[in-house]
DNA sequence: GCTATAATTTAGGCATACCTAAACATTTGC
DNA sequence: GCAAATGTTTAGGTATGCCTAAATTATAGC
């Protein structure tokens, strides 16, 4: 069944879905076209098409579910943009924070064999430069939990970042945020909905909404990767 | 002027271009049609296309030229190309036979930053794994000839080969003829349209049409490379 | 010079994937 | 229960890039 390639764009629509599951499934169709900018009647249409060749269950009003072989492509997708981001981030050098717009494009030029070998010279990573596990990795057990959950004074280390948005991830980067830096958090009370943390022995103001972004782990080594 | 992104499929066509531009110019619509496997009326529509953005001239009955711009875009195009090739064949150990068709893909998904960093990773390489300078690199003095046009009993390096039909390539990867490697001519008599060569120790047997795609230069370490 | 071959152009189509505008249906909050 | 918000569908368009069939035009061989 459904033998075809798939196209970039069903791609694109299949890891969104894939991605947006994670918080809720079904999946309402004003958030996939909101993530993807892409208008609703576009995307009704898409979701459609898409249902039909097998790839998603679609109820209106209710939402798209990916079938079994939408969820596998859509995280061969997925790990292919994340091997990406590996390459390009810890291998190149490309700044951390223009890895996910590089690897949005990469991730659909990718055949089998290219990812296995880039898998294989990488060493099989666990997880992308941003803390999220690669499909067909072993998954992190996650005593992940948002960086505002920590008592103030506590240290731990960061795990993931919810966010690819390039400004962002810049002004993470600037601070030290990254995966596998340790961070205290000094404050947390958010009467003005600031947060503030040591990273690499200097104080950093964020906000909460940005704090609550950056997932850290207090079992220093121990679940997190 | 023309300052519109170039679509892929307007880069397959100026890469197409600037390689038969190589042998012959302008180019017939004819020769593009049969390399690129489209139809000579999808041809005819896309070049005159390509005319209107200024990217190539075109004059009916006579053929194709590239423009400036339409020439620096195919540089491009051809240099992230075989800096793909590179990385897959020569750091991620992809069959050399198979990294043309791959590089084809990942060309069309590559930004300027993308390419920079990957040269500086290569360390700005002159040539793809089949011997062909990358543009922008320095040009290789090609001292280049024929396998056909040795003597004898003489010996050469490979620099250059001048196809990259899958099964062709792999054909000349089981012989070792890489370029680089050295090879000694053993009988070109083309009675029966066969050459014969030496590689790593054992004889190999080739048409006459293949030997010719096979470029190596006699002076060793000089001017090749 | 004329004809066969090759190249070009015109005409009409198809598939993908996006858009807006407008009408209609369904949920959900109050 | 009803209105506002949300979601869906229909209708009609756009752009890209490919196709075939048929008609036309130019080039080149003899």
């Amino acid at each position: 069944m459904s033998s075809k390639r798939t196209t970039p764009a069903e791609e694109e629509y299949l890891e969104a879905i894939y991605r947006l599951s994670q918080k809720a499934t079904p999946v309402s169709l004003g958030d996939l076209a909101q993530w993807l900018e892409i208008s609703p009647v576009s995307t009704n249409e898409m979701v459609r098409r898409m249902a039909d060749v097998g790839l998603v269950t679609y109820q209106p009003y209710v939402g798209a579910e990916l079938t079994v072989d939408g969820r596998e492509r859509a995280e061969t997708i997925l790990r292919r943009h994340r091997l990406w981001e590996c390459l390009l981030s810890d291998v190149m050098g490309v700044p951390w924070h223009l890895v996910h717009a590089e690897a949005c494009r990469l991730e659909h030029a990718t055949s089998d064999l290219v990812e296995s070998h880039l898998a294989a010279f990488l060493e099989d990573p666990n997880t992308c430069p941003h803390g999220h596990p690669l499909p067909g990795a072993l998954e992190r057990p996650s005593h992940a939990l948002p960086l505002t959950d920590l008592d103030p004074g506590q240290s731990a280390t960061v795990v993931t970042v919810l966010d690819e948005e390039e400004g962002f991830l810049y002004a993470l980067d600037q601070a030290g945020l990254r995966p596998g830096a340790e961070v205290t958090l000094l404050s947390a009370q958010g009467s003005l909905g600031i947060v503030t943390v040591r990273s690499m022995d200097r104080p950093v103001a964020m906000s909460q909404e940005m704090a609550r972004k950056v997932l850290v782990s207090r079992c220093q080594g121990k679940g997190a990767q």
